[in-house]
Order: C-alpha cells, then sequence, then structure tokens
DNA sequence: AATAAATACTTTACTTATGAAGTATTGACC
DNA sequence: GGTCAATACTTCATAAGTAAAGTATTTATT
C-alpha cells in the first residue's frame, strides 16, 4: 500500500494531533476513535514493511503475498483461487503472474483436463527466494513489535479475533445491504 | 485501496485458513500472527469503508482524507503540509488538489511571501459537502464496530494506543513521513 | 447433438499511487 | 551581491489496482 494517513476526521471530535490518529479525545465516537487508531497502527507497520521490501530486495508488498500465497500451496494454486485468496482482480493476477514468471519466480502450468485454466506453482529459485525474505520480513515485524510485553500482544490478538468476529458476522448477513453486496460482489467477482 | 489479502505468511508457521489471516498457530511467531490479524482487521473495515464511499458518495478515500484534513484547519494548509500530515508524495497531493479544485470543494490561495507555495483551504461548498460526507461514514463505523462489546473496544483501544507508542519510539527520526522515506532510500539506494 | 450458460484467463482503458527529475523561489554564506 | 543548497510544487514514467469486454473452453439443458 501507500504511506496514507487515511481519515483523519478529528475535525468532528477534538484537537490534540499526534499524528496520524487526530486529537479524538471526545467521550463519544468510541467506534470512530478505535477505527482510526487501528488504521494508523496498520498504515504504519505496513509503509515500513512495504519500504523495506522494496529497498532490501527490489521487492513489491503485492508480489511477496502472491509468493507467500503459493508458498502455502506447493502443489500451486489455480489463477482464479490467487484472485479470490488474494482478493484482487482476475487482471491484475494475470499482470502479476506475468511478472513473477519472467522473474523466474512462478511457472504456469497448462491443466490437460482443463484447457481453460493454469495452474501456478513456485518454481525452486521462487521458493528459496520467497522464504529467504520471508525469514528476514518476519525479523522486522518483530523488530517493530518487540516493544510491547508478550501480555499485550496476546491480548490484543485475542481482542481483534473478537473484532473479526463481528465484522465476519456482519458480512454473512449482509444479504439485504446493497452495498455490502455490491463489495462482496466486488471481491468474489472475476 | 485495494482488498488485498496481505501477507498471509502461514507457510512459514501452520496451517488452518480462515480467510486473509491464514492459520497462523505456531507457539512461536507471535508477533507476526499480531501483525496479520491487526492488517486484516484493518483491510477488511477499510475495503468496506472506501466501497461505501464510493458507492454513495462518488468520493475515494484519498480525497476524502484530504478534505478532512482540511476541515481540522479551516485556515488552509501548504501543500507539502497536506502531503506530510496525508503521508503521501507530493505529486500525489499535486493531483488531488487539482481534482478537488476542479470540483469546487478546495482552492489553492497564492502566497505573496513565499511565492513558491499555495495554501489550500476548503470552499463552501467542500466544507458542507465534507460535513455531511464525514456524519454518514461514522455512522457506517459504528454500524460496522457496533457488535463489539464497549469494553472490548476500550481495551483495543488502549492496546492500539500502546503499540503505536512503540512504533513511535522506533520511529522518532520519522520513518513514516515521505521526506524520511526518500532520506532512507537515498542512503541505501537501490 | 445443438445451444446456452458458466468459467478461466487475457486484454484494454482508466485510476491512483509512487519515485525521480525538473522548475521556480527562497535563504544562507562567503 | 553572487553562488549554492534547500524548499515547494509540478511533471513524467511506471506500478498496481479496478471494471468491463473479449476469447476459449467446459458444463448443463433440451
Amino acid at each position: 500500500m501507500n504511506a496514507r494517513a487515511k481519515l483523519d476526521l478529528a475535525p468532528l471530535l477534538a484537537d490534540e494531533p499526534t499524528g496520524l490518529e487526530a486529537g479524538v479525545s471526545s467521550d463519544d465516537h468510541h467506534s470512530l476513535r478505535l477505527w482510526l487508531r487501528l488504521l494508523a497502527c496498520s498504515t504504519d507497520i505496513e509503509t515500513e514493511i512495504r519500504q523495506r521490501l522494496r529497498v532490501r530486495f527490489g521487492m513489491t508488498l503485492a508480489r511477496f503475498d502472491y509468493l507467500a500465497q503459493l508458498h502455502r500451496h506447493p502443489e500451486g494454486l489455480r489463477m482464479n483461487v490467487l484472485s479470490r485468496n488474494l482478493m484482487v482482480t482476475g487482471g491484475n493476477v494475470t499482470g502479476l503472474t506475468d511478472e513473477l514468471e519472467k522473474a523466474g519466480f512462478v511457472a504456469r502450468e497448462a491443466q490437460p483436463e482443463d484447457r481453460r485454466s493454469f495452474v501456478i506453482a513456485l518454481t525452486p529459485k521462487g521458493r528459496k527466494a520467497f522464504e529467504r525474505m520471508a525469514t528476514v520480513h518476519e525479523s522486522w515485524v518483530i523488530e517493530l513489535l518487540g516493544g510491547m510485553p508478550d501480555q499485550s500482544k496476546q491480548q490484543l490478538y485475542e481482542l481483534l479475533g473478537q473484532m473479526r468476529g463481528v465484522l465476519a458476522a456482519r458480512g454473512t448477513t449482509a444479504e439485504t445491504d446493497p452495498a455490502a453486496k455490491k463489495a462482496a460482489k466486488k471481491v468474489s467477482k472475476k
């Protein structure tokens, strides 16, 4: 992603900026404050990781994610599955595949039983490269979050799990919401 | 943004996928698991908000953020300040300003005392439009996170504050702003 | 078997971001 | 006062994403 300081909605609240997440201190607006802070944390880390991947490995986050998916599935994945798992459109998968194939990290393998589809798998070169990067990547995350007490991390992990649950619950019942329907369609689509 | 399932690094851990955040269940890797889950939550919400902004208001998140910044500063901001606050590059600010100016939401005002710079401020039209959108926006966030108990939200908010503290402590030399990013790149040269 | 519908991938046009280079202006120093 | 670096903004090339239309192939229906 980019490094954006999204959604600084402090104007509607209080004023006492500290970086991304602005001076949100009113007593109401709990959800909004929470979201802004969550986003700030996420953006901070993502920006840093993205930057380091680029500088250190000449790798974009998109490609790294792509390789990570394949690494979990050594048998390979079809492109539509990649599209779904990575939550990007098919056109994008085509493009990323082209690039990574050219770099020798992945290979398209034609499927005799269904000649519409390809199975993409890591090449040995791609696997080695990814494993090397992933190791360093984890060390970065550990470095970035290392300052947090283990107990806090554990709590945070659980609370975020709860949040995911809430979000997912909404998603499954969202059939009635036109916007949500559209969003769902967009994600799962081609 | 896009809706990407970033950083599915489960291969290096366990295997038991549940959406974005994969089957990370090893006993080590606490930091990585935490980061993946944080990212999953953030991406989920962001995707939904982005989609709704687009459908309901024909507004991108980038522009909405931009307007939010200006709304906090009715006196206006210079473009380089916007760039820093929004954590995007100057070129991007130029582009966003062009669009929003064309839409009549903001105005560039030349500065006699420094003819290199402009101050950008909301027009009355832009202010009204933003306030209307921001109200709806908050209702969306409340809807999305409404399923969480208040106590959980409060705890989560505090823990994320702790995380921000940790991140900020590391990056006192400003890892998160584009200028620093640029400087860093110059040093390591790729 | 013929046709229609769905699926898998590609292509195209467009959007938004980035990084780097370019232009104009200011400020600091000798 | 002239030069040189820094600053503010713009422009340009490129990357990565979307949506929508196109092609080939498979599956289902009748």
